[in-house]
DNA sequence: TACAATGTTTTAAG
DNA sequence: CCTTAAAACATTGT
């Protein structure tokens, strides 16, 4: 489900149990959420403690703990942060359920492609602390970009738009969003780009993340109809620029969707 | 029934 | 060692 956008929309659905005490933890164990980790330091280490502060990193998101404990949450393809004062949750698909007096904090994912992991130490731990720049800091320059995509001249730009390292949080949808607006072909290779390619791909990385921020938003906005967005998710569709067909085809292992007509 | 789904990770090949 | 491509992962919905 969840690129940058819905995963801090997602982080924020566990804000009501900021400040509180957590004081009971239920997992599942054996799913692959937990691959590397050790489900019972992370119950050890959050019963009892405080939920002090959250932020995300593109998709990926980090709940600080009282007690120096650190709670990454990844939401893979189907995860959802959701926060319930319901007695009885359902339990079939919540991985993590952190309950505080308040409620329950509840870490839903069907598919099993999202992780937890957890970590004690006075400061952030590695996997945390190694993240890139992401594209809306400061430091994420032109200079900074162009130099990213030195290393990956036969690159298509669709999976190249999907690569976490070089594009933190950027997924399916956005990068089929970004490829529209700068008006280039998704199986086009980095090499066939010249500098004023560069600059617009530059610019429209920073737009669609910057803006899809601002649209969902706290409250999960709708796009505007001048989005790819409302138009690329079923088969046929209109380009909103063009009024052209769009097309649709598996490029770099996903489905993509792009507009023929403006997309050179 | 068979395939696709807003994502990584591993493996293979060049 | 590096880059790129493809398969694997687990489950649901069409």
């Amino acid at each position: 489900m969840p690129e940058l956008a819905e995963v801090d929309y997602f982080r924020k659905q566990w804000s009501p149990g900021l400040g509180q005490k957590v004081v009971q933890v239920t997992t599942h164990p054996w799913t692959r959420l937990y691959r590397g980790e050790s489900p019972l330091e992370l119950v050890k280490g959050l019963v009892g403690a405080t939920l002090a502060s959250s932020e995300t990193h593109g998709k990926q998101m980090l709940f600080r703990i009282s007690n120096h404990g650190w709670l990454g949450i990844h939401l893979g393809m189907t995860g959802e942060l959701l926060f319930t004062n319901e007695t009885s949750i359902d339990d079939r698909y919540a991985h993590l359920v952190l309950k505080t007096e308040e409620g329950a904090l509840v870490f839903n994912d069907p598919r099993q492609f999202g992780r937890v992991r957890f970590a004690l130490g006075i400061d952030p731990p590695d996997w945390w602390a190694e993240l890139p720049f992401q594209v809306l800091d400061h430091q994420y320059t032109f200079a900074y970009f162009s130099s990213l995509l030195e290393r990956r001249k036969g690159s298509q730009l669709k999976p190249l738009l999907l690569m976490q390292d070089l594009f933190p949080g950027i997924g399916n949808w956005m990068a089929d969003e970004i490829l529209w607006r700068a008006r280039l072909a998704p199986d086009r290779r980095v090499k066939s780009l010249n500098e004023s390619h560069h600059r617009i791909l530059f610019k429209e990385v920073r737009y669609v993340a910057k803006h899809a921020l601002r649209i969902v938003g706290d409250d999960w906005g709708d796009f505007p109809d001048s989005w790819l967005f409302n138009h690329r998710w079923k088969g046929g569709g209109t380009c909103p620029k063009s009024k052209q067909p769009l097309s649709r085809d598996t490029i770099g292992g996903r489905t993509t969707c792009w507009s023929p007509a403006i997309q050179l």
